[in-house]
DNA sequence: AGGCTATTGATAATGATTGTCAAAACCACG
DNA sequence: CGTGGTTTTGACAATCATTATCAATAGCCT
C-alpha cells in the first residue's frame, strides 16, 4: 500500500506555496532554504507522483526541463504563462479540445492526447520591458 | 559571414530523408551508419541552425528531448504524431491560433507564442494494437 | 595560391534525471 | 504499545542529452 510521510506531505505544501510552475530543483532549493532536510531524490519521486495522481500539473519548459504546478482547477485545461516572472494563469480550451478531437479522428488517430501552452510577458512584464 | 560545408548539407538531407521527428543522437547514428563521419557536435549545430533559420520544425518529446522534422509546410503549422511509429501528420490550426491570441490579450499578455502537438496512435498501429 | 576566419570534432564539462541499496520510517497486527 | 514485514528515504553513483573547449581543418575572398 501507499504510505504517508511528511516529505510528500512537505513537497504537497511547497507546491501549494508556489505561484507557478517550478522544477524539481529548485523546489528542493527552496525546501532547503526553509531547513527542511529533505532529499533531492525524494522530490523528484514526490513530485512524479503527484503528477501522475492529478494532484499537480506538469509541463516541459522551452528548454526541457519538467516543471510542475498544483493547479487549483481540478479538470482538464491549460496555462498562459508569462516566460519572464513565471507567472502562471489556467485557462479553458474548449475550442481547442474540440478541434484536437476533431483533427485526430480525421486521420484515424486514436487515444488522442494533447499539449498546449501558451507563452508570453504578463501585463506588468510588458510595461517593465518598455522601459 | 555562413559558410558551406558538406556537413550541414548532410544533416540537411538526412533531415529530408526521415519521415517523423527526429533526436540529434539518433540522426547522428544514421549517418554514421550510411558512414558518414560527422561528428555528434556538428549535428546539434547544424540542427540548432536550420531550427533557427525556419527550414526545420522542433518540438519537446514528452521526455524531453528535442525532436526536429524538414516540414513540407513552409508557414506557421503543427503536428499530429503517432507515439507509436511516429508517423507525422502536418496540421493546420486556424481555430487555435486566433484562441490563442485572444485568451493572451484578454489577460494583457504580449509576445505570445504557443505550444500545441496531438498525439496519439495512427490508425495503423490502432490496428496492430487492438490484436 | 595565401591568408583570414568560420567550422569542425574529439573530448571534457555541465546539468537534469534516474538507479542503487542499506538504513530508517510506516503501519497493520498481535 | 512492541514487532515485523514492507515501503520509503537519501546519499551517491550512473545515465543521458546537450553544451563548452580549443586546436586543427577547410571555405572563401583577393
Ligand atoms: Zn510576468
Ligand atoms: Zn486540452
Ligand atoms: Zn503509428
Ligand atoms: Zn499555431
Amino acid at each position: 500500500m501507499k504510505r504517508n510521510t511528511w516529505q510528500r506531505e512537505a513537497v504537497r505544501e511547497a507546491l501549494d506555496g508556489t505561484d507557478g510552475f517550478i522544477s524539481a530543483q529548485a523546489l528542493h532549493s527552496s525546501l532547503h532554504a526553509t531547513g527542511s532536510p529533505i532529499g533531492l531524490a525524494t522530490v523528484y519521486r514526490a513530485l512524479s507522483d503527484l503528477s501522475e495522481q492529478g494532484e499537480a500539473d506538469s509541463l516541459q519548459s522551452p528548454d526541457g526541463e519538467s516543471l510542475y504546478r498544483a493547479c487549483s482547477t481540478t479538470g482538464h485545461h491549460h496555462h498562459l504563462i508569462c516566460r519572464n516572472c513565471g507567472l502562471t494563469v489556467e485557462i479553458g480550451a474548449e475550442p481547442v479540445e474540440t478541434w484536437a478531437q476533431q483533427v485526430a479522428s480525421e486521420h484515424g488517430f486514436t487515444q488522442a492526447a494533447h499539449v498546449v501552452d501558451v507563452f508570453g510577458l504578463c501585463a506588468n512584464c510588458t510595461r517593465l520591458a518598455a522601459v
